[in-house]
DNA sequence: CGGACTTTGTCCGAAACCGTACAGGGGCCA
DNA sequence: TGGCCCCTGTACGGTTTCGGACAAAGTCCG
């Protein structure tokens, strides 16, 4: 297999890292497919890869046993596996695939050869981090403060940041369960956007008509942790 | 000032850190006191210390302009200014104190060549993290799917973790603040868990009556993240 | 002791959301 | 074409929580 160059692959993170830095980690990167509803990674068993998104969505959910909620989401952004960085080999959270696509994995050991290398590497991937748990923390606030209808305008606005497309293939039902709530209260705040003209919904999917106002919507939950990460990793 | 010796510290994770980690640190930590409702850290500027307090509580709030609440809660376990851990100097997460006691400060700079030079102390904090990320990730899911008196049964647990008495210095104002709801709705749900002489309740001052049974009425919602943090750096 | 302030207890109508159930519609496949 | 399954729309009563207001009780300090 040829290794990788920078221009080959289509994440932020590996775009944003130093040349000796990716020339560290390109002879250990597969490119793999990410299938719907696959588990990227399993509550409290050993993560053999971290994963580089290129295209598609994966969900951070934490799930105890009881309900499950999405507590972070993950697109070409970001990172799946971030506890590796973190000195551990596991974690109680699931990550799971929400659209399919493709990302860039490697393994634990190899990784973790590169950040004990690399000063610059542990910065670029620790920012990641920093801007996740501000993600987190802008979860709470939305899940806290807001109606299902502003959620969902979050919801749908962090989702087209990472599909970087207008139609969202999504039901109702599985947004309801990302946000924590019943389904059919997701079909009256779908209707309530789509009477707004914020949205257009049909089955299965989700357009997104005008994504100035449907920020307006989502108001403050939305925006900090989208400023955090381009002010961390940003212009890179 | 002679230098500090482990013993002499009465906080978790510098009593974690192996000998030689610790003696990088000792010679910049400082005791400082930590005053009530003092700002440790501000919203997006720069950093100057981080904290490991060994007596008090510390919340990490996002303050978002319009709502606060609180994503994380830090005691003699942890350490405060996460961020400089994660190759930054600033956050937009709030770090107040909500009970007084003492801390161990040390210079961002210090701190970040103590980090550069070992690679066991970056696990160490690195496993903090981690354990945080859960804590504030139990957040999101307490308050999305539970009651206000579960998530007040979860909080007080949590405050007596990190209090280590059972007389604890709250006002329902305050809690409400924290949790994200109504003052009222503080004040039916303590009286809920009086009646069931889970707690008792007087002015300014919540009594720890019946952990065991506080901790079945918090459900799922307390315990994964305690779990994770016994995890990553219990009996160390 | 008396006054000011903080904290706590209680109440009201209104809104949001829940749990559940069921009917209609779209798409897929035999 | 017919049958089946998944997705969507809608309804209903019941619970939780909200927003706001006000009164009572405790504490502090002059």
């Amino acid at each position: 297999m040829p290794t990788l160059r920078p221009s080959d692959c289509r994440n932020r993170l590996l775009a944003a890292v130093t040349a000796e830095d990716f020339s560290r980690l390109a002879p250990h990167l597969e490119r793999v497919p990410l299938a719907f509803r696959q588990v990227l990674i399993e509550a409290d068993r050993p993560i053999p890869h971290a994963f580089f998104p290129e295209e598609g969505l994966v969900s951070l959910i934490a799930d105890t046993g009881e309900g499950r909620v999405e507590v972070g989401l993950t697109g070409f952004e970001g990172l799946v596996g971030v506890p590796l960085l973190l000195g551990t080999d596991r974690t109680p959270h699931v990550a799971l695939v929400q659209a399919e696509g493709t990302a860039l994995r490697i393994e634990a050991a190899a990784l973790g050869d590169a950040l004990a290398a690399s000063a610059s590497l542990r910065s670029v991937l620790g920012r990641y981090v920093q801007s996740l748990i501000v993600q987190v923390g802008q979860t709470v606030y939305a899940n806290t403060d807001h109606t299902i209808e502003t959620r969902l305008a979050r919801w749908i606005l962090m989702t087209q940041d990472r599909l970087r497309r207008d139609d969202l293939p999504l039901t109702h039902d599985f947004m309801a369960t990302m946000l924590g709530v019943r389904r059919p209260g997701v079909t009256t705040a779908l209707h309530i956007l789509e009477g707004a003209r914020l949205i257009q919904a049909r089955r299965g999917c989700i357009t997104v008509l005008d994504r100035t106002r449907l920020a307006e919507c989502a108001g403050d939950s939305y925006g900090p942790a989208e400023a955090e990460y381009e002010r961390l990793l940003g212009r890179a």
